[in-house]
DNA sequence: ACCTGGTCCCGGGCTCGGTTTT
DNA sequence: AAAACCGAGCCCGGGACCAGGT
């Protein structure tokens, strides 16, 4: 915990926290800068990137493999890294003996999840290779590849790390080597995401380099509860024993993982217990749907979504007992929109899985309702959305 | 050089009406 | 027949760019 945390405490009158630490360091869209237990990941991806440490651009990579298996969490602190010790500024390595000039490559990281239309993804590229800001309306397409031209004309290699491409609301594979080909010579992307390549239109591209990534393994996936439970929780606030058990429970997805932590750790604490019990622990992991989608989709959403969201979650069970009961609800409370875009906007939550629809028993003529169910992390969203 | 109205851009709310399911 | 479902086009707001006038 930060020393302004604790004096902002202690400002409150509030006494050394008994159980929660730092949610920070519990949350499963918050990634550390050194992931615990992905070196051999790390390695593959510098072998792949391995040109750019001669200031030459590596063909394209696809990185893939199942939620919560650390990906976003290698790739961002990869590239966050690779950016300080080798991108931008007339950066120089310098060693014990001589120094290396290195021709600039810079790493630029984009989340498709926020970057939705091809339009978004080259302004956000743009965006991040020139200092003054670019506008995000009112210009059109065309202009925005004009200008992301000149910069990549003038001798610059760029490497665009894409990040959960091909989930339902981002972007495909295909869409972005299609938006990022007139560039090619001095630029090279890194996809990620869950699809195998065959199913996402990278199979048939030969020149692009594949990396496959596993699930965690059990005791790696403990190690990884571990090492965040000593920075966000108290000692001893959890057992060795209890850690083993969740990572057993989530098979391998540290997303799974950390939301039934969190959730574990906000009702323990909202409970004024000084450590995470057993019945903790069990709310915790109810409160994570499974199978069920990341938490980073559902907060990069709209806000507008965001708050029908967070009144379906305080909502009885019998307003979600369909579609329309539910609209009806949600528009009775100050949310801006009609009533009508509320349930079409419950219908797109559905089809992109972020809420699901549970079909009912008949009940007399007509085509029978379908409950509303969440499907995602309710505990964690609600943690993270009502503070300012 | 500065103002101002016109035009174009993107994204997101909204609605309509056809289709599917029981 | 009735209700749930949903594809897709319209519309509008805010922003940038442009040109013509002062």
């Amino acid at each position: 915990m930060k020393i302004e945390e604790r004096i902002a405490r202690r400002q409150h009158g509030e006494s050394d926290p008994r159980l929660v630490l730092d949610y920070d360091a519990l949350s499963p869209v918050v990634h550390p800068q050194e992931p615990v237990g992905r070196g051999s990941l790390v390695e593959r991806l510098l072998d792949c990137i391995e040109p750019v440490f001669d200031g030459r651009v590596p063909s394209d990579v696809y990185v893939w493999g199942p939620k919560g298996a650390g990906k976003s969490a290698v790739i961002r602190a990869l590239f966050a890294q690779l950016d300080r010790l080798i991108g931008r500024s007339d950066s120089q390595i310098l060693t014990t003996t001589r120094a290396i000039p290195t021709p600039s490559v810079e790493f630029v990281y984009i989340d498709a999840r926020t970057a939705t239309t091809g339009f978004a993804l080259l302004h956000a590229v743009l965006d991040q290779l020139v200092s003054d800001p670019v506008p995000k309306q009112g210009v059109g397409a065309e202009a925005i590849a004009t200008r992301l031209d000149r910069q990549l004309a003038s001798d610059r290699a760029v490497i665009i790390g894409v990040d959960h491409i091909n989930e339902p609301e981002s972007l495909s594979a295909d869409l972005v080597f299609e938006q990022l080909q007139p560039f090619t010579p001095g630029l090279a992307a890194l996809l990620v995401g869950r699809d195998p390549p065959t199913a996402t239109g990278v199979g048939d591209r030969e020149a692009v380099q594949t990396v496959h990534v596993d699930g965690y393994r059990r005791h790696a996936l403990a190690e990884v509860l571990t090492s965040r439970a000593s920075n966000g929780l108290v000692r001893s606030a959890t057992t060795h024993g209890q850690l083993r058990e969740l990572a057993t429970w989530a098979d391998g997805d540290a997303h799974d993982a950390l939301a039934a932590l969190f959730g574990a750790s906000v009702i323990a604490e909202q409970r004024g217990h000084e450590k995470i019990y057993p019945a903790d622990m069990a709310v915790g992991m109810h409160a994570v749907p499974r199978p069920g989608v990341s938490l980073g989709r559902v907060l990069s959403l709209p806000d507008s979504r965001q708050r029908i969201l967070s009144h379906l979650i305080e909502l009885p069970e019998s307003d979600r007992r369909s579609v329309g009961a539910a609209a009806d609800a949600i528009s009775a409370y100050n949310v801006e929109l009609s009533r009508a875009t509320i349930e079409r906007v419950l219908y797109e939550l559905a089809e992109a899985g972020i809420v699901r629809r549970v079909k009912a028993q008949s009940t007399g003529t007509g085509r029978p309702p379908s409950r509303v169910e969440l499907g995602f992390p309710t505990r964690v969203f609600s943690h993270l959305t009502s503070e300012p």
